[in-house]
DNA sequence: TGATTATATAGCTAAATGGCTAAACATTGA
DNA sequence: TCAATGTTTAGCCATTTAGCTATATAATCA
């Protein structure tokens, strides 16, 4: 499972923005405004999620619009159930 | 969330020692032989997953034993599946 | 072309992280 | 009580991270 996803969703403010874009897709500029940061700092956050291709961008225009890369986020679900979930674990006691 | 659980799981090292632990408990220093890191590394890394409540620890004669504390890793993914799994996003297209 | 708007990038700082070695602590057993 | 063993804690260092402000880039429109 590649790294980076574990990364980006280690930071609330990240995790916050996915939230955000289960939504629906948002302008770079729309995003942050649900925040208190400044908004390249938000930016850098979209970035490190664009990285880990949890989220996808596409300009329009002067905007850019972010949408979510539900494959990514599901495939990661998938892995960690598989690795960490409920599997059948018998000790003793 | 506990925030603590997302840094906890963000580490890969640390992703490793749970799942040595899910084939069972073991002590510190077994659990440290599997890795090429020193010995007080994995202490530390064995104390971030103990405060994170991912793992629990007991004292047995100079051993200590970890255990995973399987429902808070169940409860993570539960949580996980909640807030980024499939839900349904009627989006136009 | 120049102004405006939306966004990203550069460059900085403070704090957190993960690694190490050395030292401390806890338990056992002679 | 002392030595040995298993483990943690302390202290150090290099790297990463997340925030900021200032600046650059991209697109649009007059």
């Amino acid at each position: 499972m590649n790294e980076g996803i574990f990364k980006a969703m280690s930071d609330p403010t990240r995790r916050k923005i996915i939230e955000l874009l289960k939504d629906g897709p948002k302008t770079a500029g729309e995003i942050a405004s649900h925040f208190s940061h400044a908004q390249p700092t938000i930016s850098r956050h979209l970035n490190v999620l664009k990285n880990a291709h949890v989220v996808v961008d596409q300009r329009e225009g002067t905007f850019i619009i972010y949408r979510l890369n539900t494959t990514v986020l599901q495939d990661w679900l998938a892995w960690l159930m598989k690795h960490f979930g409920g599997e059948n674990n018998d000790e003793k006691e």
